[in-house]
DNA sequence: TTGTATGCGTTATCAG
DNA sequence: CTGATAACGCATACAA
């Protein structure tokens, strides 16, 4: 039997719309029925059970093709112990619209692998759970039938989260944080390697020995990552490295440069918008120093003046990560996951589209 | 009874905290034991139904307190007709990241006032959907227990998604295109006028008379109306304008301007990037335009010159979006509304954080 | 005003 | 290999 719902401006051509495309969704219940078996076979064919014999496995696929059933998700993830959904928890940086790039490669990369896979994803900002206790931040994450949690942009102020990720509650997979364990995955590109890289090729390109380094944030992770690759470039070439702290703002990277640039021969930056910040500054104080970045934004092919710098595949890693959560959803243990990086300068002619 | 699921590593720690934070899930049926009532009456409570006393209210409403429930989302939309979750639909410009700045204010203005309204929303690409027939996006979006769909960057080409919205299968509210129904809402900054705004300002603080005008794609909504707005401003003020499409390309206004610029007493464009291109284009011709261009993207500080642009707070469009979507998914109609705008130059020093 | 019972569309268990 | 049937957590029509 079809209930019809209240419907107030009920015309023919609605009627013949609806009773054309039908109004019914066809459920698995339809599909069970249409090809003459139980729903639990059904369920079966759709998950891939074994034990169930390739006859009617492929009579129940034909209907579900012909009826165009799809399973509804929020029914299987109510139902099931194993699937769940995925949430997407982002540090969104306020202040500098600029970078927003990053978090939408962040964003988009994990989506789209997520349909691949068919997890369901949702995402949620670091504002919406922040000043949550650790049992508020669970049990959020609990209404929402959230099974697994990919964090980026985490640092080390982070307290509830670390307690979070430690606590086995959830599944989680972190980018940037060097933290694994039986239900955490850690992706990320080689910070002090990348950040040897970028460095070393533009010291070497410009003969440089004295070296203003900025670095980022101090409770960021990947702030130490990459003041050991520039120690360890230090050491190898007998730099002489001034480190100051930039905090990732280009606006302290261009006063720490108009302070100490002129003495120095090169300007290694932890992040392409301070190397942009210092960049400008060095323009107007009318002199020339070389400077490198770290992120490959597009805003680098912009600046007037071209920079080395580290390109993240940023899509890619959290693809990546998506690809680990599905796994620690299927029981295996949390692994550390190096992605690739590689050195570039942005060109305003190859940025330009 | 507490059911215990096989753990592996089991040792005395995770014991302890197993047993203080307590596995158990509470559900609205522990609240209902504990607060002495039936579920259905902790149900009605919590989504506000009339006819419960005063009395049994503040008991339950203690006891949700005091257990820290927070109702499951899942569970609920499976359960109830009325709620459901929301869809973003957005069409994601894999060419520019440039402009990701505008998508990710999209998203955020609506994931915020979403959580505010207690609605689901999940984020979905343009290409996740597209070359799916009007039946398989529909069956989709049902599959995933949509209710609604707010559409970011649709364009005229987009039959299928026309079809979705004239179909009333789904509540929509749509971004910048110029249609309502009693299902479907539109947001948008007045085009028209701010085009126009935006144009006469820079025109006449530079007594211009002939202009080159760089429009957007033929196929996209906006175009039609800022042409609009151009040409009442043409009449007005009686200027010569010459009209060409830059398809949103930076390179391509870049092209015009390279081919028309030097003729023309400035150039007006439909989008920031489009000002950029041309702008950077002048420069190379080593001649000097006023540029204007639309969005207020931050981009714009960086390029040198300083231009007029429209701002759009495109997370307060968003959010608004939402807050229509929750409106017509209680059962009112569609409607238009317009969002303020207003006129900004973009300077790096303020810019910069 | 409150409680009972049924349904939402799946998955999972267990008997056949 | 297949089919009943009980969950999953909540909403709601209807009975009390």
């Amino acid at each position: 039997m079809i209930t019809y719902r209240c419907v107030v401006n009920y015309n023919e051509t609605k009627r013949k719309r609806f009773l054309q495309e039908g109004a019914k969704v066809v459920s698995i219940k339809d599909v069970a029925k249409e090809a003459g078996v139980a729903i639990s076979t059904v369920s079966k064919v759709l998950n891939n059970y074994p034990n169930v014999s390739e006859d009617t496995k492929l009579r129940v696929m034909e209907v579900v093709k012909r009826l165009g059933f799809v399973p509804n998700t929020v029914a299987a993830t109510l139902s099931s112990k194993n699937s769940g959904r995925v949430a997407l928890l982002i540090k969104l940086n306020v202040e500098t619209q600029a970078i927003d790039e990053i978090d939408m490669q962040y964003i988009s990369g994990a989506i789209s692998k997520a349909r691949e896979l068919q997890l369901d994803v949702i995402t949620i900002f670091f504002s919406m759970v922040e000043n949550m206790t650790l049992d508020e931040m669970t049990r959020y994450f609990v209404s929402q039938s959230i099974k697994g949690i990919i964090i980026y942009g985490m640092s080390k102020e982070d307290k509830v989260l670390r307690q979070l990720i430690e606590n086995d509650t959830f599944k989680t997979v972190v980018i940037d944080v060097p933290y694994i364990s039986t239900t955490t995955s850690c992706v990320s590109v080689n910070q002090a390697k990348a950040q040897y890289d970028v460095a070393k090729k533009t010291i070497k390109e410009n003969n440089c020995r004295k070296v203003l380094y900025i670095a980022g944030t101090r409770d960021g992770y990947v702030t130490d990552a990459r003041l050991e690759g520039i120690r360890q470039l230090k050491e190898e070439l007998g730099l002489q490295v001034l480190i100051r702290n930039g905090n990732f703002s280009e606006l302290q990277a261009r006063n720490i440069t108009l302070k100490y640039g002129k003495n120095k021969d090169c300007v290694v930056c932890a992040s392409d918008l301070m190397a942009i910040g210092a960049m400008k500054a060095l323009i107007d104080m009318d002199i020339f120093r070389p400077v490198c970045g770290f992120d490959g934004i597009v805003l680098m092919g912009y600046v007037g003046k071209q920079m080395n710098t580290v390109r993240q595949n940023f899509a890619a890693i959290s693809s990546r990560a998506v690809e680990e959560m599905q796994k620690l959803l299927d029981g295996e243990e949390g692994i550390r996951v190096t992605m690739p990086h590689e050195l570039v300068r942005l060109k305003y002619e190859e940025i330009i589209r």
